[in-house]
RNA sequence: GCCGGGGUGGCGGAAUGGUAGACGCAGCGGACUCAAAAUCCGCCGUGGGCGACCACAUGGGGGUUCGAGUCCCCCCCCCGGCACCA
């Protein structure tokens, strides 16, 4: 028969949200932290990935409240995006509505978990309160010159009708969202200058040692620094200088052509003087039809066509061909590449392709001689350089910078360091998100919005359409607007933001929800800022954790925040595993979480989540293994009822400390008491190893459940052991144990009241398993007093029958006693 | 190709260089029951032996060490990220 955990949850999530329980002000006094999962998107349920994220940041939350601390723990929406503009489309409900309805109802669902959050900072950004910010923000960028309009070739997505940052594109050229092959298209779009942070964003991961190493790496390879040397071959006819990147200078004596991407513009010029100028035409307009997918594959075929025009090496005074080709690509570096087929295999590939000469300037390590003429693949690593005048016989790791050196020392070329992160394209072609605050006005162009007229607002009523324009503008009420400045008629930005940008600063809002006078208020942000622990999926390496470092950022240079780094540690929780795969509707192998929990409480699913698997692995989900977490909740609650007269009974009377036990079995169940209690502690706070916690306090169920006490003394401890089972509970199933507590006997609730601690003298053993070996294989086993030393553990080992019996005959070399573990003997014959 | 993270029972997973497999799931045997469910007790890496025991065993191969799942070297496989970035 099962506890009644329907009315029992019901119960407690009442009291807490009547109670506020778990609101939190700012307070210099106390010591704060800030624990927070990645706010939802409201897609109309809650799935087991929340379920997950929410069960290990409720956990953790409840855990540092009762460690004394003053602990934040928000929750808001990312309610802007793609897919309430599909729902509206499809079944003719407003994107507000429909995303209003997911909120409250996921809300429900988030109380239904028994979440202690501070519900009064619930933030929604839909909510104009909230946009309203996040358009201020644009202009902050704005007025310091970091958001800039620029045309350009932009990311395409057929499917979503909508240009996407390049951070979106992946898996091969992909849209993150829906998988369709992104396209370029050349338009006119906002951009945020990311770039200009790209080397702090570097730097400041060294300063993040609460990070797991593998999110750092994605970010450094996204970010991709490199340092190199920028010089300018010149073109014969013309004179004109066209400037390439390197970042291996030291093969400037090996460049044997020039090669251009499609669209770069010397390109142009090229074909107003080029006799081939048709041919040169129609082989940029195939370059430009072929998808980013097959441009940026790395086995594509290379091609390339020849311009009829020359360039000279300024080190050499030597002059090669110019072409123009498909694997250079415009947006890294400088749109033009020197090629050296000796030392780059794309290079090599090329020239013999198109007849081009190879000459070596670097022969490898072990002496062989290249041969131009002969040589089957590029040599790309470190070795001797020749050919290269009286820079021959340098070893590669002193050749590139005392080139480099040599190289701006007579002005031939200038150090570089390029990255390759790209500034950031916010615009979307959508309907559901913060409309950007810019009026054009044909006399004074892209105006600002003044901040006094935030918010720009969504109009409710426009229609979103499955087809390519901006929705925005076919409400023509709205797209109308006098220019801010000069107050002749203008048009209103029709793109929105991206719905990045809405969840790169909510952390902040969270501090000051309520706030209508500022973004969000210095002094709270002082307090709170930053997140002490940040958890959600990996799947934002490279975006929203990027993004919102990006913001922290600027947000400390505009002098509102003192915080450079937003999140102090961070989290990645695994995927939610079954049979095998993803939980996915396509698969069918979803399980829903409202089922779960109406089947068998909030607290047997959370239990269950925390206990399957470490957070940072996948996890499996098994029924079999839900109904196991739900079973020992059973037990839990029938350890208490069925000893409910005798708990009662030793309630008050004052704990026992170990000194004052003498039996030798409630010394051992005084010590499992402890142990429990000091390896739990350590396993959330230390080692975030929840699922060995829940282990940890199984074992102490099971003792406590075979301990059955009868003296007055033994009541007492298994009263201690009860309580210390309940309090550790407490975090990952608050219901349950709340009410267990309150049965038997305590008048205070459980939430708030300290921590247990464990008491170091029960921790001691009285006697140890010591393991004996002989050459290092297990042979006897023996219980021994604790704290033996070396000699009298030896003594002590050898004097043990099985062992005296297995020496006979043997010449002892050497015995390594390790007290209160093992004695290893090691013998000869 | 480069860079990460992994590989331990039937399964999820434990193990500061010191008893490999905690805890749970599944399975098997027993108690209770007219019976079943629930619950309780016991067994549960593989092979051998009636047995106390013995051998083998943490992807494979070497090494360091009294002692290696753990440290070092080489190799295989799986997962993830990046990849024509000049």
């Amino acid at each position: 028969m099962a506890y009644d955990f329907q009315t029992i949850e019901k119960k407690w999530q009442h009291t807490w949200e009547t109670g506020g329980t778990f609101n939190a002000d700012a307070d210099p006094g106390r010591e704060k932290f800030y624990c927070l999962e990645m706010f939802p998107y409201p897609s109309g349920a809650l799935h087991m990935g929340h379920l997950r994220n929410y069960s290990i940041g409720d956990m953790m939350t409840r855990f540092l409240w009762k460690k004394g601390l003053n602990v934040l723990h928000p929750i808001g929406f990312d309610a802007f995006g793609m897919p309430a503009e599909n729902a509206a489309i499809k079944s003719n409900t407003p994107a507000a509505e429909w995303t209003w309805h997911n909120i409250e109802h996921m809300t429900e669902q988030l109380k239904r978990m028994g979440c202690s959050y501070d519900w009064r900072r619930r933030v929604e950004t839909c909510n104009p309160d909230y946009y309203k910010w996040t358009q201020w923000i644009f202009l902050q960028f704005l007025k310091k010159g970091l958001a800039y309009r620029k045309n350009s070739p932009v990311n395409w997505c057929e499917s979503c009708a909508t240009v996407l940052a390049n951070e979106q594109v992946i898996n091969d050229g992909r849209c993150w969202r829906c998988d369709t092959p992104v396209v370029k298209r050349n338009l006119e779009q906002w951009f945020l200058r990311i770039t200009d942070y790209a080397q702090e964003l570097l730097d400041d991961l060294d300063n993040l040692p609460g990070w797991p190493e593998r999110v750092k790496i994605m970010q450094r390879n996204w970010i991709g620094r490199s340092e190199g040397a920028r010089l300018s071959f010149r073109e014969t006819s013309t004179g004109e200088e066209i400037e390439t990147y390197t970042t291996r200078f030291d093969t400037i004596f090996g460049v044997t052509f020039l090669a251009l991407a499609a669209e770069h513009p010397f390109v142009e010029k090229i074909m107003s003087i080029s006799p081939k100028a048709d041919e040169i035409g129609e082989f940029v307009k195939r370059c430009a039809a072929q998808s980013s997918i097959e441009r940026s594959a790395a086995g594509e075929e290379k091609e390339g066509i020849f311009t009829g025009l020359r360039a000279v090496n300024p080190v050499t005074g030597e002059d090669f061909p110019i072409l123009i080709a498909n694997y250079v690509l415009m947006d890294y570096g400088t749109g033009a590449v020197m090629g050296v087929p000796a030392h780059d295999q794309r290079d090599f590939d090329f020239a013999r392709k198109y007849g081009i000469p190879v000459k070596p300037v670097i022969n490898p390590p072990d002496g062989e001689i290249l041969d131009g003429e002969t040589m089957t693949e590029a040599f790309e690593g470190d070795g001797i350089t020749c050919n290269s005048g009286h820079f021959d016989g340098l070893p590669t790791a002193r050749a590139i910078p005392e080139m480099i050196e040599w190289g701006v020392e007579k002005g031939l070329c200038e150090k570089e360091i390029n990255f390759r992160i790209r500034d950031w394209l916010i615009s979307r072609q959508r309907y559901w998100g913060a409309p950007i605050p810019i009026v054009y006005c044909d006399e004074c162009g892209a105006v600002p919005v003044p901040e006094e007229e935030l918010p720009v607002l969504l109009p409710e009523s426009v229609k979103p359409s499955a087809g390519g324009a901006s929705p925005l503008a076919s409400d023509e009420e709205w797209i109308n607007a006098p220019c801010p400045k000069c107050g002749r008629p203008g048009k209103r930005e029709a793109d929105t933001m991206d719905t990045f940008i809405c969840s790169s600063w909510y952390f902040f809002r969270y501090c000051s929800p309520r706030n209508d006078k500022e973004v969000f208020s210095k002094e709270e942000a002082a307090y709170w800022m930053p997140v002490d622990q940040y958890i959600g999926g990996i799947e934002h390496a490279c975006l929203h954790l990027i993004y919102a470092r990006f913001f922290t950022k600027f947000f400390a240079d505009l002098g509102l925040s003192k915080a450079r780094e937003p999140f102090t540690n961070l989290l990645t929780q695994g995927m939610v595993i079954k049979d095998g795969a993803k939980m996915s509707k396509s698969l069918g192998n979803v399980v829903d979480p409202d089922e779960i929990i109406s089947k068998y409480g909030a607290d047997t699913a959370r239990l269950f989540i925390l206990f399957a698997a470490p957070p940072g692995n996948d996890l499996d989900w098994s029924e079999q293994g839900v109904e196991g977490a739900h079973r020992f909740l059973n037990r839990v609650w029938r350890l208490v009822e069925e000893n409910l007269d005798l708990l009662k009974d030793a309630s008050g009377a004052p704990l026992i400390p170990m000194k004052d036990l003498k039996e030798p079995r409630l010394r051992e169940m005084k010590r499992r008491i402890h142990a429990a209690i000091d390896a739990v502690t350590r396993d959330i706070d230390v080692e975030k190893q929840f699922n060995t916690a829940v282990a940890r306090l199984m074992e102490l169920l099971n003792a406590l459940h075979q301990f059955r006490p009868e003296t007055p003394e033994e009541k007492v401890l298994f009263r201690e052991g009860a309580d210390a089972l309940l309090a550790c509970l407490n975090p990952f199933c608050p219901h349950v144990t709340e009410e267990l507590w309150e049965l038997s006997g305590h008048g205070e609730p459980l939430a708030m009241l300290p921590w247990p601690e464990a008491e170091e003298e029960a921790l001691k053993a009285d006697t140890v398993t010591v393991v004996i070996q002989i050459n290092g294989k297990v042979r006897e086993r023996a219980d021994f007093p604790a704290g033996l030393a070396g000699d009298e553990l030896k003594q002590r080992a050898l004097e043990l029958p099985g062992v005296a019996r297995r020496l006979e005959g043997m010449e002892i070399v050497k015995i390594i006693a390790v007290p209160d573990r093992l004695v290893n003997v090691v013998v000869k014959g």
